[in-house]
DNA sequence: TTGTATGCGTTATCAG
DNA sequence: CTGATAACGCATACAA
């Protein structure tokens, strides 16, 4: 077992004050260019590195932000999840901090949760996703000063604190307008029910509202179901059974255009066309074309207003939170 | 913002020395039941948390557990590490520890990771997975004596080290019985190459040996392909297209099972039959046939054994590595 | 059983 | 620019 290298080592190795070492580590543009060089040297040499629990005793600050993991709800979203942590894990790394997990069965847990990392861990940050309006965790943060971040709008007072989120609309645009390109005029849309949250208008109303500037009409094109492949299936049967079917579809989820491309048994150039949203493994595994969320940049973005956020708040004044909405890709293959 | 409550606090609340309130926390057999009481209601009512950081820096211990989470390679795996990311994540929990992400881009990155996470976190331990003969990552980390469990058994000597593993080869035994017993007998295997590793051979042998207690030759039955739907496909066509062809086939992996599943256009009763592995959410969405991994009973046995590795290193003694070996289970649905 | 003293590694303050 | 000193919150040996 090698000797525990502190900074006193290092001090003792590069012949100055331990002091020295810390500006040189902490405030480098104190200590003469040279001095610098040669503590660096031995910082190298010795392998020395900070110990995180003594610098947080002394600074309050821990360098760790963390993030709720759910129970897998809807399997087909995992993946979904799975790039955006990936994403986070990187770019918090770049800055200098680490990520760290935590579960909690619904608000209230999460909120308690919270208190508990806050006390123990004095976590510098929160990264939490799936806001809704009047959402009782960010209210909570808030209201204590913690530093977090949203993926995701809080949909009432969109100003109101830092996020970041992939513009829905803007998905369900793309895809509608591919559709008509493709001399579609026919074109449904299966989203979520209505009181389904913000989300599900959002992902509507790229929709209708691309329909509306081609002089179409979305009136009676559209139906609401739960998330699911078997509600996909039957709600696109169901809008193939009106007069004047539509000869294309948009979902709001891979899901539900998974059960819609299964509700129609024709092949070749007749087929119903359907374009998926979030563009799991799912829709790249049967080559159905869907909107892609860039997670990998959101969760860049997450992390460069937490720290801006973290670095800041020496200032004494909390900064305006910003805000940031991405647009989404369509990824097409060869269902729609 | 309260004050910052420490062990101070709770001392005068419960009027009795800062250290009696240590010893309730730390060594409850030490108070009288009484007191012990008393201090604890105070700790309830004043919302006290011991500080990790102060903790740590007494004892070395962090109550941090590590795990890599990957770039998504294939991202139809991706569901697989979520569940697991979850389960670890709970069963920690309840432990009293917490799980800290990092990436790397290769082993000796890894182990450079390990090294920073060690320095500067002194983290506690690591779960490993995707782990394989002559790991240098499980070598680096037992020279150090840096407690960890791996998801998957280190091929070469299986007791050199804790691990948790699922028996592939069970797993495609269940896979090709279930197909016997529907009545089929000419069942091929689509697996990997032969020198992709020990996964590919364990999960090719169990489906071998099942044939062979049947009393049947597997001989030219089976292909490996690297994975991917396409080479499911591919590899598909080619075992149907020799003499006999199988009429059911059980795949390494549901990418495969997937792609062999659109080799064959026919319809009916007398549609090839194909079985996946890993229960991915595609095999879900599509209703395919597959290979389930327990994975949140893989993450909580890892849990356990770290911890009673962590827990018995006071003794001196490196306890008696243990080894866990589950069972998957088979998911029928409709493609087989 | 309880109280007292000390140190873990760092950083902030302040004097040189 | 550099060096001494205190303090962060907790746990441990030791004495009472």
């Amino acid at each position: 077992m090698a000797e525990k290298i502190t900074i006193s080592t290092v001090a003792e190795h590069a012949r100055v004050s331990r002091q020295t070492v810390s500006n040189v580590l902490n405030s480098p543009h104190l200590v003469r260019e040279e001095t610098r060089e040669r503590v660096l040297a031995s910082v190298q040499a010795l392998g020395y590195r900070v110990s995180q629990a003594a610098r947080q005793m002394r600074t309050g600050r821990s360098r760790l932000l963390a993030l709720r993991i759910d129970a897998v709800r809807d399997g087909i979203h995992g993946s979904v999840l799975d790039r955006f942590l990936h994403g986070l894990t990187e770019s918090a790394d770049v800055a200098g901090y680490r990520l760290m997990l935590y579960t909690a069965a619904d608000a209230a847990a999460e909120i308690a949760t919270f208190d508990d990392l806050l006390g123990a861990y004095e976590l510098d940050g929160f990264v939490l996703d799936s806001t809704h309006r009047g959402d009782a965790r960010t209210a909570w943060l808030a209201e204590r000063d913690v530093p977090f971040v949203t993926f995701g709008r809080p949909w009432g007072e969109p100003g109101w604190h830092p996020w970041v989120d992939v513009d829905g609309a803007a998905g369900t645009e793309q895809a509608t307008r591919h559709l008509l390109a493709a001399g579609h005029r026919r074109i449904g849309f299966i989203g979520w029910p209505e009181d389904d949250g913000e989300v599900a208008d959002d992902r509507r109303t790229g929709w209708a509202r691309t329909l509306h500037a081609s002089g179409l009409d979305p009136t009676g094109l559209h139906v609401g179901m739960p998330d699911g492949i078997a509600e996909g299936e039957h709600a696109a049967r169901d809008l193939l059974a009106i007069p004047d079917p539509p000869t294309a579809l948009v979902c709001a989820s891979d899901s539900l255009a998974l059960g819609a491309l299964s509700a129609d048994d024709r092949t070749g150039p007749g087929r119903l066309a359907v374009i998926g949203f979030d563009d799991t493994p799912v829709a790249q595994a049967i080559g159905m074309t869907s909107v892609s969320q860039p997670l990998a940049e959101v969760a860049g973005r997450c992390i460069d207003l937490l720290i801006h956020r973290l670095d800041r708040t020496p200032d004494g004044k909390v900064p305006q939170p910003e805000q940031i909405l991405l647009p989404p890709r369509l990824v097409v293959r060869s269902s729609g």
